[in-house]
DNA sequence: GCCGTTTTCGGCCCGACTGTTTTCAGTCG
């Protein structure tokens, strides 16, 4: 799948143009098209072949022309020379929070700053104070951009990495060699953000299976082939390992593989004292050398005397000694969520309508949806103010009439204004099905602001639900500093719910945070955040945090059926 | 560069916040 290759693309141009100071709106166009196409469920190289490009919402004629040409042929005229004409690395200094392609440019032109390398010179130089509307604090922001930038440059992220995992193992399945696969590593237990992707076979003919591994599409280069382990590295930078093991021994082969490395030193040091010896070729008797254990993971879990432990929690954060005591908790399953609590439609910055995201949610299994397009100020996202929200209340109430089965709420995304207040009137939220309230502006507050500005959001009567409650962004952004405990107590007091936003570049709240929130007390939702169709699928994601916070299904409120979660709001 | 039940050209185009200034430019959503 090149979807997501051409939605950099098409970003990367627009990163271009925004430096050469081309109109916005060109600029936008490119930045929509990216992000619908990296939201298709279907390939975009099959729409390409079926000629339907710009069938696609926000691909025209002329965007469609670049893809088809990028897809056939490998690269694209225009960006090459987009790219000869500006001779900066903004990729990587766009990467650099708070810069901007209009301070790029300057740098560029008053110091000659190309690259992360020289721009972290002259920062430490401290000659970017010394430019024209810049100062000492721009300059401390960058070189504390670039540090963030730097550690967090070479992960990749669930949402993407498991997408093409995901699509190879298939692949692997299909062969006739193949008995078994699975993808093992940081990938299984779900991390937010993983270095490699390791995948695990057994089946007969190794040479056969790797043959077909190293010649997979979309790889850069083969780092290394082997019988039993080979690794490809992806056109993206996605380096994915890939290892045979004999059958019998698959489910030790998979443990030892999934990890954590924790995790497995403990599960080690138990079989060590039981007179036993763990590997990845099994448990056994360490006088005798007799296998006790290797076909599957919950065997050599028993040999162990530990019930079986799901992925996403295996990393010695206390898994193990509730194994022992038979006290895990039941985790929420990946079928357990009735409702998705947070989208945008065309009403606001989304591209579905209201009717086309309920169907689709519908599809996927959920009872109900609420529909919470932006508010107030945010107006480069269209946001409504109230006579719209009261317009869309209709639209809403008229898909429900069609609907059988199946429940719109009408609900609003709000802005949590910079002293805690909302921008919306109270009296137009009292009449909403549901409120969703976050912060989008003032990312640079103290710890201490954002969280007076938690707080007070919970106290107001109206808020069901805090969205993506630290503003992080995977890679790109820290998200505000907030005192955790007194956000956890103020949303336990008011009853306001938190939310785990599946988004693959947010999951926010984190796992760990997630965790801290249920000890506390809280309630917490899982939603999408969907602005396209193909978006709702994420939902995924969010409920893999979920499980890797250690929720069962009675912590978060959207698994209950409409009666019932309508009930749970304050 | 996209889009269209008023449209095939002209609209899309905000506002908070920050850090720089002393009235504003750049960034972000």
């Amino acid at each position: 799948m090149k979807n997501h290759e051409v939605a950099e693309l098409l970003n990367k141009i627009a990163d271009l143009l925004e430096i050469r100071g081309e109109l916005i709106f060109k600029i936008r166009a490119y930045r929509k098209a990216a992000l619908v196409i990296d939201g298709l469920s279907e390939d975009i190289s099959e729409i390409n072949k079926e000629g339907k490009l710009d069938d696609i919402p926000g691909v025209g004629e002329g965007l469609s022309k670049k893809i088809k040409e990028f897809l056939e042929t490998g690269h694209l005229k225009y960006f090459e020379k987009l790219k000869k004409e500006t001779p900066v690395d903004i990729e990587s200094l766009g990467d650099v929070e708070g810069l901007g392609p209009k301070t790029i440019l300057k740098l560029y032109r008053k110091l000659g700053v190309k690259d992360l390398r020289g721009l972290e010179k002259v920062a430490k130089q401290g000659k970017i104070q010394k430019i024209a509307g810049l100062g000492p604090t721009v300059e401390q922001n960058i070189l504390k951009g670039i540090d963030f930038a730097k550690s967090s440059s070479k992960r990749h992220l669930l949402g993407t990495s498991l997408l093409v995992a995901e699509s190879i193992k298939e692949k692997l399945k299909r062969l006739k060699e193949v008995k078994k696969v699975e993808i093992a590593g940081s990938l299984r237990r779900r991390k937010e953000t993983i270095g490699d992707v390791d995948i695990l076979v057994s089946g007969k003919n190794h040479g056969k299976v790797m043959d077909f591994f190293t010649k997979l599409g979309g790889i850069d280069r083969v780092l290394a082939k082997g019988h039993t382990k080979s690794t490809i590295q992806m056109q993206d930078g996605l380096q994915i390992d890939l290892r045979v093991i004999d059958d019998t021994k698959f489910g030790s082969g998979l443990l030892y593989f999934t990890g954590s490395k924790q995790h497995n030193i403990v599960l080690r040091k138990i079989a060590i004292r039981k007179g036993m010896k763990l590997s990845e070729y099994g448990v056994f008797d360490k006088k005798t050398g007799k296998v006790l254990a290797s076909k599957t993971e919950a065997d050599c879990y028993k040999k162990l005397g530990l019930v079986y432990i799901e992925p996403e929690i295996r990393e010695e954060e206390g898994e193990i000694e509730a194994a022992m005591k038979g006290k895990l908790p039941k985790l929420i399953g990946y079928d357990d969520i009735k409702g998705d609590l947070q989208m945008h439609t065309k009403w606001s910055d989304g591209s579905n309508t209201i009717m086309e995201m309920a169907l689709a949610a519908k599809k996927l299994g959920h009872e109900y949806i609420c529909i919470t397009d932006h508010t107030g100020k945010l107006k480069i996202a269209n946001a409504l103010d109230e006579k719209r929200i009261l317009k869309q209340g209709k639209e809403i109430d008229k898909a429900n009439k069609n609907l059988k089965g199946f429940r719109v709420l009408h609900g609003v995304e709000v802005n949590i204004t910079a002293d805690g207040k909302l921008d919306m009137k109270d009296k137009v939220l009292k009449e909403l099905d549901l409120v969703v309230a976050a912060i989008h502006s003032g990312l640079k507050n103290t710890r201490e602001k954002a969280t007076q500005r938690m707080i007070k959001a919970t106290e107001n009567e109206h808020v069901d639900i805090i969205a993506h409650p630290t503003g992080r962004l995977i890679n790109k952004r820290a998200g505000y500093e907030l005192d955790f405990d007194r956000v956890f107590e103020a949303a336990k007091r008011t009853g306001t719910l938190l939310e785990i936003n599946s988004f693959p570049d947010r999951l926010d709240l984190n796992d760990v945070h997630a965790r801290a929130a249920i000890k506390a007390g809280c309630k917490l939702v899982i939603s999408t955040d969907a602005h396209h169709i193909d978006h709702l699928g994420f939902i995924k994601f969010g409920i893999a945090t979920a499980r890797r916070a250690w929720a069962e299904k009675k912590d978060i409120a959207n698994t209950k059926s409409l009666k019932g979660f309508l009930k749970s709001l304050k």
